[in-house]
DNA sequence: ACGGATTTGTTCGTATGTATA
DNA sequence: CTATACATACGAACAAATCCG
């Protein structure tokens, strides 16, 4: 039974394939799937691959599944886009529908500090690259950001404008950025992002600080974004964990 | 092939056994465990059995699997008590080694606004249980907290000092709190609540408004909490999901 | 550079357990 | 009690990624 050219595996099919129809209104929200079994045999794939698909569906708050009763589709709009779901910062401007600008305004190699040594891991006398850039929507200043790389993984070549540090660490430096730690702090007013960002005394910022990891749990961006309060909200999906 | 009176299934106890081995020394972080083919075998289950709880164990964190290269004890420690983990204000406040206090503001039955009834999906004419109170850590002030609860689930008792309101609703209310939705804001200066927390002017206030939802995916608890921002900042693990 | 060995990923079929209506 | 539906479990096969000689 081979799956021919097919590059996405059958489970993922399935999960597009639920997905899409409810988008398009076929599956309804609240409604119930037919039994595994039946679904299965619908879908021509065994209960197994279907099971698997549910589940990360299920993971994802997409169904919900209830023992001995059936599976249902959530009637709650999913929680999409939260700020535990890892994306670049373009992303999450382009998400927002609008166009993400850049601009830098410093980018070079630096002297690492202390603390930069610690997050990122570096060797003795590595150097870091540090851009320093505010990122626009629609074409205003929205945030302040400072991005800091160990030297070994940036190539020769300089940042590109409008380029993402994500793609550009991922096409250029050849690491995948896998995973992030961050934490979320607020600062009242900076004497000069608050004058970049173009807002007033009365406006607070977010700080959003990022230690980025790749495939091999090395630390490879340490980040420091400053949001504009009045244009930025962050969303968290909170489960109950113990019992 | 009876389970017998095993009221704990064989992919539960199989992650039971890998966390005591890691606690008990050992498994050693960073150490590959033996082929899913060879661990089976050894632990007398099938490779489904054991891949169950190895699926399982990845989500927490706590193995890191490779393909075509082996599985691994997680290097890093686990990220616990980030803000996607649901706990109560008292967890947290006590989590910080400190002895958490209540101060009730008001708390009475009142008419709820219009947002009130839409977050908490409030019947016509349903009023909803008020809760006004400022948190203390180690007897200052820290947190001001805002909570709403639908009438028809606050029992006739009011609410008792000192008592966590998840505790609360668990305990009187016959509800279960299972998850909720957070958003995260900041506000600079506000009039009465900065007062009250004792901040001047420079220090802004983080904002978490969440909305509770029970185990049948019912809104049981809207609340806002401000908290100090040179006391509280939030951490998130931040995930890749798109490839 | 190539090929085989190893290891995890995916998929199938089937059987039995357990919760719910 | 019985039927239905999801949960757990086993065994087997092949695919895909990686590693090593």
């Amino acid at each position: 039974m081979s799956l021919g050219g097919l590059q996405r595996s059958r489970y993922l099919l399935i999960i597009d394939k639920i997905k899409q129809d409810i988008e398009s209104g076929y599956l309804q929200p609240g409604e119930k799937l037919p039994s595994e079994n039946k679904l299965a045999k619908k879908l021509g794939v065994s209960r197994t691959t279907l099971r698997e698909a549910l589940r990360i569906l299920e993971e994802e708050g997409v169904v919900v599944r209830r023992h001995g009763i059936g599976t249902f589709i959530n009637k709650k709009p999913v929680f999409y886009n939260g700020i535990e779901e890892l994306t670049s910062i373009t992303e999450m401007i382009e998400k927002e529908g609008k166009v993400a600008g850049n601009r830098i305004l410093f980018s070079d190699f630096v002297t690492p500090i202390a603390q930069d040594k610690d997050v990122l891991n570096l060797k003795d006398d590595e150097l870091v690259f540090l851009v320093k850039r505010v990122r626009t929507a629609d074409g205003s200043p929205v945030i302040y950001c400072i991005d800091k790389i160990p030297a070994h993984i940036v190539p020769d070549d300089a940042i590109q404008d409008n380029e993402s540090i994500f793609d550009f660490l991922e096409k250029e430096g050849d690491v995948t950025i896998n995973y992030a730690t961050a934490v979320i702090e607020t600062i009242g007013y900076h004497e000069e992002i608050s004058k970049i960002l173009d807002c007033d005394q009365e406006s607070p910022l977010l700080i959003l600080k990022q230690t980025h990891f790749d495939m091999n749990d090395q630390p490879v961006l340490y980040s420091i974004n400053f949001f504009r309060a009045d244009q930025f909200s962050f969303s968290v999906f909170r489960k109950r964990v113990n019992f």
